[in-house]
DNA sequence: CTGCAAAGTGAATGGTGTTCTCGTTTCGGT
DNA sequence: ACCGAAACGAGAACACCATTCACTTTGCAG
C-alpha cells in the first residue's frame, strides 16, 4: 500500500509523469498489473494518494523550517517557510508538478470547473497561522478590502469561526501573499522564468523582501532576512 | 497542418490532456494515424506546435486589450492586459494548462532542469513594454536591487541592448510583477484557490489594485481601475 | 508519356489501463 | 483440527495508444 505509492513516486521522479504507469509499478514490484487493483481502484486514485502524501511531506518541511527559526518573529518565520517551500519544490520538481500543476489528476482533465481541491490547504493554513499571529501583534498591513465579503469557501469559513485575529482583511492578506509566493516559485520550477533570468535564487530573495514589505508594510532589514543565495 | 492542430486543440478542450491522441485526431479527420507523421514527427511535436499557436493567441488577446484602452495611461493599459490575461485563461483552462503548466511536453518530463522555454516570452514582453513606458515617464517604483546583477538570460539581455528605460531595476520590477500576476491567475485556473474562496473575481480585482500599487508606488484610484466584477 | 515526389493506407510491434475469472494463501472462529 | 471466508495474486483478454515500415495512390513537371 505505502510501498506502491513509494514506487510510483520513484518512477515519477526518474522518468516524469508519463513514466508512472500501472504496469511499470507492477514490474518494479514483481507483481501483476491487475494485482494493484486490490489496493487502488484506478491509476488516478493511486496518483491522488501519492499527491496527498506529498502535500503532507511539504507541509512538514515548511513547519520544520518554521520551528527552527530562533527568536519570536512571525515575519521571520514566514520567510523561513517561504524559503523552505521553494527549496522543497526545487528538490522535487516532478512532485511539485503533480501537486500544484494544472488540474489534480484525481478527477479528470475536464474543461469544466472542477470541484474544490482541499489538498493544498494543509500547507496554506501553516502560513495563515503565522500571518494571524503577525496580525495579533499589530504587525500586519491589511489592505483595504470591501470587495470581498463573505465569499470565502464554506470549508475555510468553518475553520475560521472562533479564531481570533482572523478577520476578513487578514484572510485576504494571506491569500494575496500565498498566491504571490506560488507565482514566483511555480514559475521558476515549471521553467517559465528561464527565458529571462538565469539566477533565479537572487530573484527569489529580492522578491522575498518585497513579500515581507507587502505583509508588514515596513522596510525589512535585509541583514536580518538571512539571505545567503546559495540554493540553486 | 493547421487543421490538425485545430482538431488537437478541440480534443484538448473537450476531453482534457489525456484525450488528445494521435488516433483520436486521425479519427476526427477521417485519416489514418500514421498519415499524421507526414506533418509532425511525433505527438509531442504536434502539441508543441499547438502550444506555440496558443501563446500567439494569448499575446494577441492581451495586446488587443492594451490597444483598446482609452487615453494614454501605461498603468491603465497594464491593468487591462492583466484582466485580459485572466479572462483568456479562464475561457481556455485546458489550453492554459498546456501553456503554463508544469513542464512543456515538447522535450520530456525529466526531473533535470529543462532548457529555457522561450514561448512565454512573447506575452511577457508585451507587459515589459508598458512597464518600460511607465518607467520613462517616471511613474515606476523600482525596488532596490543590488542582488541581481547581469544574471539575465542571454536572450533577454540581447533583446534589451539599446532599449532605453530598461535598466536592471526595471527588468526586476517586470519580473516580479509578471510572477505575481501568474501566481494569482494560475492558482485560480488550476483550482488551487477553490478551497479558500468562491468568488475569485473579487480577489483578483483587489489584488490588481495591489499590483498597481506595487508598480507605481502610489495609491491607485479604484474608480479609475474600471473593475466591474462581472467575469466569473 | 514518363518520372518523381508528396500524401495516404494497412499491417505490425510493443506499450498502456482495466476487467474478468480463477487459483492460492492466510487466518480467525468453533 | 477443521472449515469457511476473506485477502491476495496470476493470467488471459479487450480496447486503446504511439510509432515504424512497406506499399499504393495521386498529381504534377518535364
Amino acid at each position: 500500500m505505502g510501498e506502491i505509492k513509494d514506487v510510483a513516486r520513484q518512477l515519477l521522479v526518474k522518468g516524469g509523469p508519463q513514466a508512472v504507469s500501472l504496469r511499470a509499478i507492477s514490474r518494479e514490484m514483481g507483481m501483476t498489473p491487475s494485482a494493484l487493483y486490490r489496493y487502488f481502484p484506478s491509476l488516478d486514485a493511486l496518483l491522488a494518494g501519492v499527491r496527498s502524501d506529498l502535500f503532507e511531506e511539504l507541509g512538514e518541511a515548511t513547519m520544520e523550517a518554521r520551528d527552527s527559526v530562533p527568536g519570536d518573529d512571525p515575519l521571520a518565520r514566514l520567510m523561513a517557510m517561504a524559503r523552505a517551500f521553494r527549496t522543497w519544490g526545487l528538490a522535487h520538481r516532478a512532485e511539485f508538478g503533480l501537486m500544484l500543476g494544472p488540474p489534480p489528476p484525481g478527477v479528470e482533465g475536464g474543461p469544466e470547473p472542477q470541484e474544490p481541491d482541499y489538498a493544498p490547504a494543509c500547507v496554506g493554513v501553516a502560513f495563515l497561522g503565522e500571518i494571524a499571529e503577525l496580525n495579533r501583534r499589530g504587525g500586519l498591513r491589511t489592505p483595504s478590502v470591501d470587495l470581498i465579503e463573505d465569499r470565502l469557501a464554506p470549508g475555510l469559513r468553518e475553520y475560521l469561526t472562533g479564531q481570533e485575529g482572523l478577520e476578513l482583511p487578514v484572510i485576504f492578506a494571506f491569500l494575496a501573499a500565498w498566491a504571490r509566493l506560488y507565482g514566483i516559485i511555480a514559475m521558476e520550477i515549471f521553467g517559465h522564468m528561464a527565458w529571462a533570468v538565469t539566477d533565479s535564487a537572487a530573484l527569489f530573495e529580492t522578491e522575498l523582501i518585497n513579500f515581507a514589505q507587502q505583509l508588514s508594510g515596513s522596510e525589512y532589514d535585509r541583514q536580518l532576512a538571512g539571505s545567503d543565495l546559495d540554493g540553486s
